[in-house]
DNA sequence: CGCATCGTTGAATTCGATCAAAGAAGGTGG
DNA sequence: CCACCTTCTTTGATCGAATTCAACGATGCG
């Protein structure tokens, strides 16, 4: 599990000092929130087991899925800017996240180039992931931004070695819509839609893809 | 300008370090890149005049503007996750960047704690630019988009000893409607109607907002 | 000065939102 | 363990905002 949120490069004695600083864990249960808006920063945190969605409040009020977490994914590190978290992050399901406690990873940082390196570069992807999402909200149509996110989706699991084709969804419609920039019933449209198409089949929230490269197509 | 990009809580010496690694300084001419995706990542740079726009290139060619860059703003943090850089960074006008090796800078987190968490905090901050954009693609409808650009730009241009209420627009309505999610015609026929509610008035690229808080209202 | 790019406005169309209602799933307490 | 209630999902009908297509006017660069 180390192995997959601070990944290769890095020697036994740099692992062993991660371990050190890893060394608690946190059950949250469905639900939950593992922070909140203005909360504190003080800690980065890997999704052990379970899911997470991250919620960012508007000044009206008015709430946005930012992005969802699976096993083996960082979470947290929005609040690195101000020392205070920018969104929710709550648990879709029974969930188990590693704590590590930031302070202590900005000293491993300084020690060890890969350590940084590895730092550096989570925060980074963050940015490209959002990169990739802004395309989807700014070009894309429905059945476009469904597509898509099935495809990354499905791409994640895979890395984290659960299937790539056939998987269950751990949010509600309208939190992937939320996500997506779309209402709740597009959402459902559209997953019936791409069935017409025999592009995927669903149950509720199990999903399965059945033409990854159609779904590519859009 | 050291101080725009880099501020408080640095020692002398801290900066002084600092300027020695930012000791170049390069022109870009409008419509020109200062880097393009997929080139190699080695520097970050800072906007010292002038401004720039990032743009991400999908798979199937559709482009799309992630971002404005004004005088003081860093530019390249895109780079770090896979040592290539994720978008293009063009030059909206003749402009001028300072260079920022970025093993250079990587040295010096190692060594400055303030250094360090400046660099992380510019990252993050980048990561919550980015999920108010979002919020702004998934959830805003044509005018509020436009009218919370305005007071954003607005509060970017104060913050650097610009007139916060009567500017202008570097970018064409076609960029501009990239960078919000929607078309150039949608963009142009919402600056006439925010124009006619006599909340801006515009005249081309010039923009002068009349009425903040109605602004804010939307 | 002329040409190309950029901006504005109008009319028709389309896609997704909204309103509405009924059916499925899931968790809780009796 | 089942019944009930809540939450979630699906589907239909209508509506509205933004896109598309089109034409013209303004701007600015070479």
């Amino acid at each position: 599990m180390r192995a997959v949120c601070m990944p290769d490069g890095l020697s036994a004695e740099e692992l062993s000092r991660l371990d050190e600083i890893i060394c608690l864990s946190r059950r949250v249960s469905r639900g939950e929130a593992l922070y909140r808006s203005g909360d504190t920063f003080s800690n980065l945190y890997a999704v052990r087991a379970g899911s997470f969605k991250t919620v960012v409040t508007h000044d009206d009020g008015r709430e946005q899925v930012t992005g969802f977490a699976i096993a083996g994914e960082p979470l947290g590190l929005d609040g690195i800017s101000d020392e205070s978290h920018g969104c929710d992050a709550i648990a879709l399901e029974d969930s188990i996240v590693c704590v590590i406690p930031f302070h202590l990873l900005e000293m491993l940082c300084r020690e060890s180039r890969a350590v940084q390196r590895h730092v550096h570069r989570m925060m980074s992807s963050e940015i490209v992931r959002e990169s990739a999402l802004m395309m989807l909200l700014g070009n894309m149509r429905a059945d476009e931004r469904v597509a898509t996110f099935l495809l990354g989706l499905s791409k994640r699991l895979e890395a984290r070695g659960y299937s790539a084709s056939e998987f269950n969804l751990r949010m509600t419609r309208d939190e992937l819509g939320s996500y997506l920039g779309m209402k709740l019933e597009t959402v459902s449209r559209t997953f019936s839609k791409l069935q017409r198409q025999a592009l995927i089949s669903t149950q509720g929230k199990s999903v399965r893809l059945l033409d990854t490269d159609g779904l590519r197509r859009v």
